[in-house]
DNA sequence: TGTCCAACCAATTCGAAATTGGTTTGGGAC
DNA sequence: GTCCCAAACCAATTTCGAATTGGTTGGACA
């Protein structure tokens, strides 16, 4: 083999590629030029510099992806940011385990920050639940009022996380098996519930909130599997 | 007055527009023609369909949007469960409270739900945090570490609004001011405070996993803050 | 056998053009 | 003057074709 040979064997190449990686100024997002340019500046062929970049590759040093480029760093994790991509992959039990997990902490804070217009609101949602003439009427008002809830956090990111839940929801294929009744009975358990937990908000009972809206989460859920074992008959 | 002129009025407009919505077969989306081309079909000038729409907007009847189109049904409310919305809205700060009442939650049902897989990727995270060479190596895994964390919870929309969260934390602009150091001093706070963590998941102890998540993110708020507050000098 | 080069493929991004509701302007009709 | 219409213009949004980019294939060549 010629010197030259020797000089753009792979070896050769990839800590030839490593200098350049060291040396270069990249742009914030990391991304280094394309394989045709690249492979032109260090001067050598495309082919030998794909042997290299793969190397970097596994090494972690670098990731690649058709159509967007090769950036330096380890390769971002696909994220669950997308809302369809979510609602593929869960059902409503594990929806309603989330809010759960979610919401009692909304109620904590909300507790806290609440203004008394929005705990008015509050009152104003729970009363037209109550007076909803179709079960249509009522989850749009008991919705609303939960969006309230969480409006009441005075914290934009949570509203936006509230906000994804609730698209999630509406979302995942959840089997409109409404029960026959066509309108909430006037004992329906979430009408005290609701009002014991905009009660401990009102009261600035943090953890009163956050307690009531789980145990009133936990009978919604309840609801939710004993209609689906109905619904499994 | 003629009879044309009459029939062409605003009311009559409005009654031929309902008259129109009643029988046309629109798409899924609800979307009705241009103005322009509707105006045409219906035989009217489009300063008087404009009023006529404009009369049914009013009424909740349709919401209309340039570039969009106009669409039947009321205008959907402006949910914050898109990304760039929410950014612009926000502030590091805020963030920072959201972090704050979810992750704590989600360490909680991680140290129910953790895998020994899962416990153990955490710890290799935990490694390479200290063996970082760079701030940007360190914050990479400071990520995973904080993911493998939320998909331990074993929850996808749980990780989904994890992840939408992280999405948002790096969208918010915030001033790059990275303190000197080239790498992240051996006795960072994070090192020992990310070992309580993992710790806790793996005793299956959840008020702690919690306790320790909330200890951790207040020291990175205080830190976030500090930063802040030098660059205001 | 291995390397290079060129062409091709598919995922992604980019950008100009078209579309669309909203607004302004000029010309008539009354 | 007052009102309406048509046309043009504006800005937000969508659309769609072209360009870009990593990945792959096939032939030339040494």
């Amino acid at each position: 083999m010629s010197i030259i040979s020797e000089a753009s064997s792979e070896r050769g190449t990839v800590t030839q590629l490593r200098a350049y990686l060291a040396q270069a100024q990249l742009p914030e997002d990391g991304r280094l030029p394309p394989e045709r340019d690249l492979s032109e500046a260090l001067g050598v062929s495309r082919t030998e510099l794909r042997k290299a970049l793969g190397t970097l590759e596994a090494e972690g040093q670098i990731w690649r992806h058709v159509g967007k480029g090769t950036f330096v760093g380890s390769r971002p994790i696909d994220t669950f940011a997308d809302l369809s991509a979510l609602a593929k992959r869960t059902n409503p039990a594990e929806v309603m385990r989330a809010r759960l997990i979610i919401e009692p902490e909304i109620a904590r804070a909300a507790a806290l920050t609440a203004t008394p217009m929005q705990i008015a609101e509050m009152r104003v949602c729970h009363a037209r639940t109550r007076e909803a003439a179709t079960w249509r009427q009522y989850e749009n008002w008991d919705n609303r009022l939960h969006r309230t809830i969480a409006e009441a956090a005075q914290n934009i990111p949570l509203l936006g996380l509230f906000d994804t839940l609730s698209a999630l929801r509406r979302a995942v294929t959840w089997g409109r098996l409404r029960s026959n009744p066509v309108r909430p009975s006037p004992d329906h358990h979430s009408f005290t519930e609701h009002a014991t937990i905009i009660d401990a908000i009102e009261n600035r009972d943090m953890n009163g909130a956050a307690a009531a809206m789980r145990a009133h989460l936990r009978t919604v859920e309840r609801n939710l599997l004993d209609r689906q074992a109905m619904a499994g008959e």
